[in-house]
DNA sequence: CATGGCCGATGA
DNA sequence: TCATCGGC
């Protein structure tokens, strides 16, 4: 499937940090309630309004104070915070607990933010199609569904019925593929709430940005449909600045500069003068963009690739000392610290970077930002002390601003710090940290003689379920080091050679660039690991460490759970998961995140506009935005049914779309027959003509198709040529594609066929059978800590195609022939 | 003082 | 590597 017919959606929740304390705190529930970060300062900022709050005029621009003066009756649960800062951890879990579900859905699943994924559901949705027919899709099958250019999705589902006859750009083809999404985003969404309460909104389009864009339209527990033929008459009156990337200053640049507002309006300039105006890259993106393309594909990322906090120091907080600054880079490290822990747990990995950033207040009262990193070396011990004071040897290195006046004894600051951030990065598998091989060398031989480092296989994403079968007990390990660094204080390292080679490796970076990225190798081919007597093919050492290892577990299981008191750190993960605060109350100065839910509204049904509008009317632009595509829709509509007699809906009664596969037609009396074909019940006399009807529209299904293919093979030919110039060869387009489908498809139907599984009762995965036993100690080493998850996270895999841009080649309109269908009626 | 904390991407 | 942007 290439990149313009994919079926993409991206899933919203609804406000969701306040459904996220309506389930902690079921009193809560109905009420008006707003989620603030407690700030004493006029009750703390809204970072989040539920809709019964919405409805009484509570925005998240208020304060807590304005809130309540508005919405007496208004509950205000505030953030917790740790260490002065906001604590959002169980935001994050909640969020993780939404995507589980998505992941059972597809494997393609890009976590956004904390409460926002895309999807990329076209394989399900072709799998779908070999066992649902169209036709027998009905309303039920979506509730809460809208299709934009449709006063319903009923009228959407007509247009597909009757393959868009009266639909001049109707993609048959395209259209069917949203509209099964839509049938399997409404389950996902059913699963989201049966399994976690929360209630979501989605958009569903044929790539990231509309589905992102049509997500708001409707809300909140609905879903919406943009299919290709409607997308002009979107952008008619769509502002530019609401489409994605274009929302900041590169969005005002391109009003300014072509004099435009709306996205209809960049239609007009060719792909050179984008390019001219703006760089290639840009250029050619809003050429594409402007008709509704966007190549980009859904990553597999289930992870977040830092983990950072930070926190700002305004005013009179700014800090000016040393003494200042020292606690709150601790403050930050810790936290760090606990969250990496966490994080190892749960996807056996470790950074290898850490960046401290900044932002100092300089004489002349501007603020400047910067930012310093850290490679860690094999010696670090990855702990928040080592954050903190690394940070702090950074800041004070780092060029100007931050320096300790070292005369004065009460070690002021040259310069106020005004912010202050630590994130880790660039992670990597834990089982191909030097550092664990070390300890865990030291703890089976009794000395850490230098382990021979192992060629680094930079792991990418699509290879990290085979790394990971690879791996021997990392969770295990991962507490083993931490016991070890606990209750062992004086290192094992002290024996190695402790080589001062502080230098930063150069190479890597280089050999990082050049990479054509990742899919090199391809999923197929990684299982090629020995799984018939692995023992025998181990090295002497490792088969010793593990079965040393297995020996242990009960000794150190123990161990663990009598340094659960003594140890901060564990007794930290371990209260987080069970002592389940109800909307705490905190004194310390706070912080928080939130989406904001973008409420733009778009057409749909005339009452659910009225509804949404008083959500947004505090905001007259939107309401005009509003009502007058409300009234392009419905002129548009009306344009519509002129040409078509099946299609007439009275604007007052919205009731009964008559379907075309069942028409209405007055013979009560007569004998009904079931169609096998569609399932619905059919008057005996006409059924010879309806079953004609199912034949046309199979004719025509193969009709288009072969004209679909037609024009791809052609778009392949003609550009092949003048490709060679491009960035990338149309042959590694084609690779990746067909990578991308490999590696879809091995996860929708198979792991491997060759190789013998166990399913683990735990998590329910298909491990191979050599691994087990590993795959179990896996899981008692979860246990150990309380269950910090309940489940395991599945690794991700799948496609990772990486971000090269096709060159940008318009899409011409698919333009099929259409013969009148519904002509079988009349 | 007055969204703030958090995350990802990109170009030089 | 760092500065900056965009968005939640």
């Amino acid at each position: 499937m290439d990149q313009e017919n994919r079926v993409v959606v991206l899933i919203d929740m609804d406000c969701f940090y306040c459904q996220v304390e309506e389930k902690l705190n079921p009193e809560l529930k109905g009420k008006p309630i707003a989620v603030v970060q407690y700030n004493p300062w006029k009750g703390g900022g809204i970072i989040a309004v539920n809709y019964v709050a919405r409805a009484q005029g509570v925005t998240r621009s208020m304060r807590g104070d304005e809130a309540k003066a508005r919405c007496p009756d208004i509950q205000l649960p505030s953030v917790p915070c740790q260490r002065g800062k906001a604590d959002i951890s169980k935001y994050r879990e909640a969020g993780k607990e939404v995507a589980r579900v998505f992941q059972r859905f597809t494997p393609l699943l890009e976590r956004a933010s904390i409460d926002e994924a895309y999807l990329d559901i076209t394989g399900p949705v072709e799998e779908r199609l070999k066992t649902l027919n169209v036709n027998t899709v009905n309303p039920d099958m979506m509730p809460n569904t809208f299709a934009l250019g449709y006063d319903c999705v009923e009228e959407f589902m007509t247009d597909i019925h009757t393959c868009g006859v009266e639909n001049i750009d109707f993609d048959y083809e395209h259209a069917k593929r949203l509209l099964v999404g839509a049938v399997i985003v409404s389950e996902i969404r059913a699963a989201v709430y049966e399994e976690t309460g929360y209630r979501c909104s989605a958009g569903i389009a044929h790539n990231k940005i509309l589905a992102k864009l049509v997500c708001g339209f409707n809300k909140p527990n609905k879903q919406t449909v943009l299919p290709k033929h409607s997308v002009n008459i979107l952008y008619s009156t769509l502002s530019v600045k609401k489409v994605k990337h274009l929302g900041g200053k590169f969005g005002d640049t391109v009003c300014e500069v072509l004099r435009i507002s709306k996205m209809a309006e960049l239609q007009k300039f060719n792909e050179k003068e984008l390019q001219m105006r703006f760089d290639e890259k840009n250029g050619t993106w809003l050429y594409n963009i402007a008709r509704g393309i966007d190549l980009e594909p859904v990553q597999a990322r289930f992870n977040p690739k830092s983990i950072g906090c930070c926190k700002n120091f305004r005013g009179k907080a700014a800090l000016f000392d040393l003494d200042s600054l020292r606690k709150w880079l601790k403050d930050l490290g810790d936290e760090i610290e606990d969250r990496l822990e966490k994080d190892a747990l749960e996807n056996n990995r470790t950074p290898k970077q850490m960046v401290v950033s900044y932002s100092v207040q300089m004489p002349d009262g501007r603020d400047t930002s910067s930012s310093r990193s850290y490679n860690f070396i094999g010696e670090d011990e990855l702990c928040g002390e080592l954050f903190s004071s690394k940070a702090l040897e950074l800041l004070v290195e780092s060029s100007e601003g931050v320096k300790v006046k070292e005369n004065e004894n009460n070690r002021k600051l040259k310069a106020p710090i005004k912010f202050l951030g630590i994130s880790v990065g660039k992670f990597e598998d834990i089982s191909d940290s030097k550092k664990t091989k070390k300890i865990l060398d030291y703890f089976t031989t009794g000395s850490s003689k230098d382990v021979t480092e192992k060629p680094k296989d930079n792991v990418k994403q699509e290879d990290k379920t085979i790394e990971k079968s690879k791996q021997k007990n990392s969770g295990k390990e991962y507490i083993m080091q931490k016991f070890f660094q606990v209750t062992n204080k004086p290192q094992p390292q002290n024996s190695v050679p402790c080589e001062e080679t502080k230098q930063p490796t150069k190479t890597e970076a280089n050999t990082r660039q050049n990479e054509p990225e990742a899919s090199s190798t391809k999923p197929e081919q990684k299982p090629v690991q020995t799984h018939a007597n692995n023992n025998q093919n181990k090295p002497h050492s490792t088969t010793i460490l593990e079965s040393t290892l297995d020996k242990q577990e009960s000794f150190f299981a123990k161990m663990l759970k009598q340094n659960l008191k003594k140890d901060p750190q564990i007794r930290n993960i371990v209260a987080e998961e069970t002592v389940r605060p109800i909307t705490p109350v905190c004194d310390v100065v706070n912080c928080g995140e939130e989406t904001n839910d973008t409420d733009y509204s778009g057409s749909t049904i005339n009452e659910e506009i009225d509804k949404s509008m008083a959500l947004f009317e505090d905001d007259p632009e939107e309401v005009a935005r509003v009502t007058s595509i409300r009234q392009l829709m419905n002129t548009s509509n009306a344009l519509a049914s002129e040409d078509c007699e099946t299609v007439s809906e009275p604007e007052a009664n919205p009731q009964p779309v008559v379907q075309v596969s069942t028409p209405q037609i007055e013979l009560p009396q007569e004998e009904m027959f079931d169609c096998s074909e569609c399932g619905k019940s059919i008057p005996i006399g006409i059924v010879e003509m309806h079953s004609d009807y199912h034949l046309a529209l199979r004719l025509r299904d193969e009709e288009r198709q072969q004209v679909r293919k037609e024009k791809q093979d052609k778009t392949i030919i003609k550009t092949k040529p003048e490709e060679t110039k491009k960035k990338r060869p149309q042959e590694e387009q084609n690779t990746s594609k067909n990578e991308t489908i490999a590696s879809v498809a091995s996860f929708l139907v198979k792991i491997d066929n060759n190789i013998p599984t166990e399913t683990c009762s735990e998590c329910g995965k298909k491990v191979p059978l050599e691994k087990f036993g590993e795959h179990l100690d896996f899981h008692e080493a979860q246990k150990l800590s309380r269950e910090l998850n309940k489940r395991v996270v599945p690794q991700l895999a799948g496609s990772n195609v990486k971000r090269k841009r096709k060159s940008a080649s318009p899409v011409k309109k698919n333009k099929m022939p259409c013969r009148p269908i519904d002509s079988f009626f009349r």
